[in-house]
RNA sequence: GCCGAUGUAGCUCAGCUGGUAGAGCAGCUGAUUCGUAAUCAGCAGGUCUGGGGUUCGAAUCCCCACAUCGGCUCCA
């Protein structure tokens, strides 16, 4: 037997037989090394505990606790479902169980459905399985044996994914755990005793290989955790997230609603939610302006042929809304550009008035599948903060990187983090290879001159040009796109928009498709559920409300309203015959930043004393040194 | 668009196996005039999402439509 030499993460070595198990070497190190562990790391190779290890290399534990290794937990939860439901439903095809964020799921073609009840029996199954400690065991086979065992197995989907794997694979790994096999490439926990603490979540339908043409299978969602307290705490945190929930809060802070009568996906916007917004817009006219915008506003309609030549109509006429005046077609605009490049348009260019920045709040309509609609942050109408650039393949970079910096200032005055994603060429797509090279090269080179972390997203480009897009997280974790970035060579040239350059020749503009919110009624969804309703003091359409001890300080409390209002605060007055605490918690669930509480002292002294939503009391000020304090929370967003 | 669940007063929700609808909050009226998260009492409020059907009788059972919720696909 040969050696191997082993080099563990703090740098103490030592060498084994060839073909110890991981697990052993691992506690041949220190004695509470595989305590807490539910896989190893080889040389960045996640591996069983049980693995034989033939290789020299650097060996780590996987622990339970990290997100690594709550991972491998929960992708062996999933194998742990599929034998329970195989066991209760014999008729069930297994297709793939993944871990994913926050927990895992299987998907099964039953010709039945899963009711809640059969999730509580299967639930129920799980943990007689758990409590089994059954050891998953892992063996190699040739595809060709292991395409023979599937189909004895009745299990087509396991003998299609195996028959669709690259040709130069051999062998694949099975995983087996009491008398469940399951195709896997691992690796798993030792044995399912470690499994202490899951819940099965929903059943939910998904499309055979995420495609909507394949069959629609049966996915059952679960989560698990290391312990039970861990997964108590991740429900807390769920609760949590409902109360955040912008449609919930949309209702309860009186922002706006989604009337079934008026039509879905459409939002009906309450004068505290278009304060919001209206608050927003400001800002942005004025952040554009101050980086060299020129504001523009188009129609809402154009004719079909404007559709016809920009490719709308061959790429994305399903999405789009159609009516006809006169008997001429027109197409309801889904998108801000065309109009703009009219502007462009409408007088020779030189390549001295280059780059030019078009900026419109435009309101666009696309058709959404009913399915998808979602609150404010998936909508069938509504305005982005659209701008298009019109520049020179030279000023490209630099217009990108601006753009780039300007997502980076106003996530930063919202407090936002978020992920970058580059995305290529679709399938479905118009312009030429070149153009589309050119254009991906420009944004990539942008993202790596700025130093940005990104990842990339092959095929989910606009079908004009590649995009970079910024994505921000509501309080589920679900990612929404708010800024993008779209580099377009097509439609300039289907446009046949020029400038004259230095040569006194002709020449074609690039046009960038830039937001930097996005679309204002997904980003004030995703901002209601950041701020949970607190919005701070700039953006808070109730900045302060006046409330009274009895109504014998109504006067007074009059007058000071007046002077608010007057001066530009947000200002609204409970003068209600109701006792103090009452107004105050009204006013707290509300979420308004000051009350201004009036009582006879405050009368005689001329004075206001604020109550912050936090619940501290500021003492009795005058009415000047409160607009003070406000206009100081202000002053940056001015 | 697809799969599943849900749809009762302005809001949150009860309403068992079919026997003609109930609570809390909000609203209105009155009493009370009160110092930092709910004062008391009374009143009013519903073609039980809509349309068909089964039945002597439907919020309850069946079918269809619409909407919402959770996913899938798609997407700002």
């Amino acid at each position: 037997m040969s050696k191997i030499d082993i080099r563990y993460p703090d740098d103490t070595r030592k060498s084994f037989e060839k073909g110890l198990a991981a697990g052993e070497i691992l506690a041949s190190w220190k004695k509470d090394a595989v305590k807490d562990a539910v896989a190893a790391r080889l040389n960045d190779r996640l591996i069983d505990l049980s693995s034989p290890v033939t290789e020299n290399g650097t060996i780590d534990a996987v622990n339970v606790n990290t997100p690594e290794g709550v991972g491998v937990l929960r992708h062996s939860i999933s194998h742990v479902m599929a034998e329970a439901v195989q066991e209760l439903f014999p008729n069930v095809k297994v297709t793939i169980g993944p871990s994913i964020e926050d927990g895992f799921y299987y998907d099964f073609d039953y010709e039945s459905t899963f009711t809640p009840e059969d999730l509580k029996k299967i639930e129920e199954r799980m943990a007689e399985i758990a409590a089994k400690d059954a050891p998953f065991t892992r063996r190699e086979v040739s595809r060709e044996e292991a395409v023979e065992l599937f189909k004895k197995k009745g299990e087509p989907y396991k003998v299609e994914l195996i028959n669709d794997l690259p040709a130069d694979v051999k062998t694949v790994s099975l995983y087996t755990q009491g008398d469940f096999t399951d195709l896997c490439r691992g690796p798993h926990i030792p044995a399912t005793g470690k499994i202490k603490a899951f819940k099965l979540l929903n059943v939910a339908g998904a499309y055979w290989r995420g495609d909507e043409h394949n069959k629609m299978l049966q996915r059952i969602y679960g989560t698990g955790f290391a312990t039970p307290k861990e997964m108590a705490e991740y429900f807390v945190f769920i609760e949590e997230a409902k109360r955040r929930d912008h449609r919930r809060l949309g209702k309860e802070l009186d922002l706006f609603q989604i009337n079934e009568e008026v039509g879905p996906g459409l939002i009906i916007w309450h004068p505290k939610g278009a304060m919001l917004r209206t608050i927003i817009e400001d800002w942005e006219r004025k952040e554009h302006f101050k980086r060299g915008y020129d504001i523009v506003l188009g129609p809402q309609i154009l004719r079909d042929h404007m559709w016809i030549r920009s490719g709308h109509m061959d790429h994305y006429k399903e999405s789009m809304y159609f009516t006809e005046v006169e008997k001429e077609g027109y197409g309801i605009k889904p998108m801000n550009c065309l109009s703009h490049m009219m502007i462009y348009k409408s007088k020779i260019r030189s390549y001295r008035d280059l780059p030019l920045r078009y900026f419109e709040l435009g309101t666009v309509h696309r058709h959404e599948k009913t399915g998808v609609l979602h609150g404010l942050t998936r909508v069938r109408q509504f305005t982005q903060d659209d701008a298009h650039i019109l520049c020179t393949p030279e000023q490209l970079n630099s217009e990108i990187v601006a753009i780039a910096d300007f997502v980076k200032y106003a996530m930063g005055i919202f407090g936002f983090e978020y992920e970058v994603e580059l995305s290529t060429r679709p399938s479905n797509s118009i312009g030429s290879d070149r153009d589309w090279e050119m254009a991906t090269a420009a944004l990539e080179e942008s993202l790596k001159g700025n130093r940005m972390v990104y990842d990339i997203n092959e095929g989910d480009g606009a079908f004009y040009g590649p995009k970079i897009d910024f994505k921000l997280k509501d309080a589920l974790k679900r990612k929404w796109q708010c800024a993008t970035i779209q580099c377009d060579f097509a439609l300039p040239e289907r446009f046949d928009l020029h400038y004259i350059g230095a040569d006194g020749e002709k020449h074609r503009p690039v046009m960038l498709h830039r937001v930097i919110l996005g679309s204002i009624e997904r980003f004030i969804g995703v901002l209601i559920e950041h701020y949970a309703g607190a919005f701070p003091v700039w953006l808070a359409p109730v900045q302060a409300i006046l409330v009274t001890v009895t109504d014998s300080q109504i006067p007074y409390g009059e007058e000071v309203y007046r002077k608010l209002l007057d001066i530009g605060v947000r200002v609204e007055k409970d003068f209600k015959n109701e006792k103090l605490g009452h107004k105050i918690r009204e006013a707290q669930l509300q979420k308004i930043p000051y009350m201004l509480v009036i009582g006879d002292k405050e009368v005689a002294s001329g004075t206001i004393s604020p109550r912050q939503r936090d619940g501290k009391n500021l003492g009795a000020m005058t009415v000047d040194a409160l607009v003070d304090l406000i206009r100081g929370k202000c002053s940056r967003y001015e």
